[in-house]
DNA sequence: TTAAATGCAAAGCTTTTGCAATACT
DNA sequence: AGTATTGCAAAAGCTTTGCATTTAA
């Protein structure tokens, strides 16, 4: 779901839903399919247009093919869905890292017993401090 | 740790790091004290100055009294920092709720163990669906 | 051909900053 | 008296919107 993952693949989604495969709309998916982190809008539109690029991510975002975190102040990111799993970041150091497949699984698990929430952390992550960081 | 917190508290404190009382100081914590939930810059100011409120908030947020959180898009939202444990907020009816003191105990030792974070909720949410919402 | 998408410009919303005037200690 | 704080105005940062033009299907 994720190493796998091809820009045709990608393509044909966006043609599924009768959506036109752009320019522009290519660009966005190129960005994001050669990133290994979330982005910004403005690293994925380069010297391109900003609104298109918003545009684009909106429109990619409704078909599932996007989504969208905030890890921390300052803009959001945004990254292919099928490679957004959970997000832990560090209050003290700012780093953010995913988190382990199985280490998800037990804190949703954890979440929806205690909470009676089905929760994710691929929009706002956990916000914490990471083991360095640990007095 | 919050029925029994007094204004008066809150201004010693604020005292007690060589900050002075002025009135918009004072109208920014009496409106989180009377809140029932996190209010926003602007629904402290009222018919007040918006750049002081702000500037308090981070004043207040520096010497502990207060914390901001970000419970969904929008604008940011700030309470006392006595009262500010964990929230969860569903992404399907939009609803905020603070997690019970047990549960956030449980969820914290569950992500300490399983992901080595030492994790609040304070400043971003859980975020997933709510009993009520869940399929 | 024709509707979707673009690129530019302008506006919108939240938050921050500069600065002279005010008021707490 | 002296300085922290205020209130106003302006700017900054991120995102959205309007609209005429281009372009994929």
């Amino acid at each position: 779901m994720d190493g796998t993952m091809t820009a045709a693949a990608l393509l044909n989604t966006v043609r599924s839903h009768g959506l036109r495969v752009s320019s522009a709309r290519r660009c966005v998916l190129e960005a994001l399919l050669a990133a290994d982190r979330p982005l910004t809008a403005e690293e994925i539109a380069g010297d391109g247009d900003l609104a298109s690029v918003y545009r684009n991510l909106e429109t990619l975002e409704a078909i599932g093919v996007v989504r969208h975190v905030h890890l921390g102040h300052g803009p959001g990111r945004y990254a292919l869905a099928a490679r957004s799993g959970g997000w832990a970041t560090c209050e003290a150091c700012g780093c953010s890292t995913p988190l382990e497949p199985a280490a998800l699984h037990e804190i949703r698990r954890v979440v929806l017993e205690t909470a009676g929430f089905d929760a994710g952390f691929g929009h706002f992550p956990i916000v914490g401090r990471c083991r360095n960081c640990q007095a």
